[in-house]
This record gives C-alpha cells, structure tokens and sequence, in this order.
DNA sequence: ATGGCGGCTCGCAGCCGA
C-alpha cells in the first residue's frame, strides 16, 4: 500500500498533475493541501472516474483538505474536535483499518503575527485531539503540510531562516511534541539523500537550484511504523509546467 | 537585495503563501 501526501496549490489548476500521478505511480491513498475549492466546485467526478473515493473539507481561495483512496474511507471527520477554526485544515477517515488524519497546518506568517499565535494554538489542539486518536486507532497515519521544518538539515539555509517561521524553536518543540505522542517521523527512517526538501519557493529559481524545506511529512504510530518499508520524496511533479511549489512525499506499507 | 512567483478574488491591485 502506498499513501501519500501532496500540498497542490490549487487543485482547480493541479487536477491533471494529480490524475496523471495517480495512474503513473499507482498511489492507494494520497492526502491533499490547499485545494482552494469550495465543495460544490470539488472534481469529485473526475477524481472517481480514475477508479478512487474522495473525502473532502474544502473553502474558495485558501485552504482546503481531501482524502483520495481507492479503497471506501469511513468514519469522516472535517476539523478537530472542540476546536472552533473556520479555516478547512483537517480531515480524518479510516480506511483499510488505518486512521487516515489529513493536515494543513498554519502557516503563521511571521513570529510576530496574529497566525503564529494561531498556529501554535492550533497545534496544541491537534496534540490533545491525537491522544485520543490514537488511543482509539493504533494504526493511525498522520500526513500533511506541517509547515515546519523539524532540524536544521531540514532548511537549505539555516542560517538565512534563522528567526523565521518554520524553523522556530517554538515549532520545533511543537513538532517533536507529536513524536512525543508516539509517532515516528517516517521519512527518517530510512536513509535519505543530504538536501531532501518537500517545498521550493516559486521565486529566485528555488527549485533549480534547490533551496527548499523539508516540511510536508508522514508522521506513524508504531503499528504502522514497523510496516513501513520505504518513504521517497517524488520529485516528477515539480518538474512540470506550472507545477505546485510542493511535491509529493509517499510512504509504502506492507498492510494491509 | 524582503524582491523574485503564482494562486486567489464581486479582480484590473492587493493579499497570501513559506
């Protein structure tokens, strides 16, 4: 089983990108980000004439998250529990007896910003709301755009992020408060290439010449992690015109 | 060099992302 996480940026303008993925790399479940589209507008039709099932938790310009997965998703859940946010940024469903939580953490902006305050609020919430996930579902999956770099070697230049959202020390310890759960940072588990990043900045050629972040991630519980028996970033995606500025991060699983 | 690109909108300029 693959399962996959892939902020698209628009999915109105991504859609062909995410169907052509999908048939050419045989994907069994992929969490999106930042689809922009309100329900009414979601291609539910397109995505289920492809052969999978779509949940989704989607409003106009900003934000927006879906589950795409070729087996049923059950047990739906749109947002965190108890914790009132107009902004569409969470998504749950079961699927194939694994607890499937699509994110799209805050961005914060700027330490000294209104969202930084939000976010690390945000993040809190998701930390209790997970305790209970996972005490309910022992194979849970937690995918998404974190919008945090969790180490240095994580950045393409720390020293040029220092003191900038994503890399904060706050972040950070919100970050390995989630590992503190009990999940594990899948990616690092296996040996990766020096300079692994998820994000490059659409300006200054930050793709070309590589100075990007690592902050798209498949978090595991332990169940899930010992089943876990590769993470890749996929690169293709971003080498297409008019690509999303994130690519794709998929996890194999030998479950079920 | 805080710009740069690219998405969005009761658009034609300004906001936001990361």
């Amino acid at each position: 089983m693959k399962i996959a996480t892939w902020n698209v940026n628009s999915l109105k303008v991504r859609l062909p990108h995410l169907l052509d993925w999908l048939a050419a790399t045989q994907t069994d479940v992929v969490c999106l980000q930042e689809t922009k589209l309100e329900d009414g507008k979601f291609p539910r039709d397109e995505i289920e004439a492809a052969g999978y099932q779509v949940a989704y938790s989607g409003q106009k310009t900003y934000n927006g998250v879906a589950i795409v997965s070729r087996s049923p998703l059950s047990d739906i859940q749109a947002g965190i529990p108890g914790f009132a946010d107009e902004q569409k940024r969470v998504l749950a469903a079961s699927i194939d007896g694994i607890r499937v939580i699509c994110v799209y953490i805050p961005n914060g902006q700027s330490l000294d910003s209104d969202k930084y305050v939000y976010k690390l609020a945000w993040l809190k919430a998701l930390n209790v709301w997970l305790q209970d996930e996972l005490a309910r579902h022992p194979k849970l999956a937690l995918l998404g755009d974190y919008n945090i770099a969790p180490e240095d070697r994580d950045v393409h230049d720390p020293a040029a992020w220092a003191g900038n959202v994503l890399v904060s020390q706050p972040e950070r310890e919100q970050f390995r408060a989630l590992l503190g759960l009990g999940l594990t940072d899948a990616f690092r588990r296996f040996e990766q290439p020096e300079q692994s990043f998820s994000w490059w900045d659409y300006r200054a050629a930050g793709f070309r010449r590589n100075l990007g972040l690592r902050i798209d991630h498949i978090l595991l519980s332990d169940e899930l992690d010992t089943a876990c028996t590769a993470v890749e970033i996929d690169m293709a995606p971003r080498k297409l015109e008019r690509p999303s500025d994130h690519t794709p991060v998929v996890a194999t699983l030998t479950t079920p």
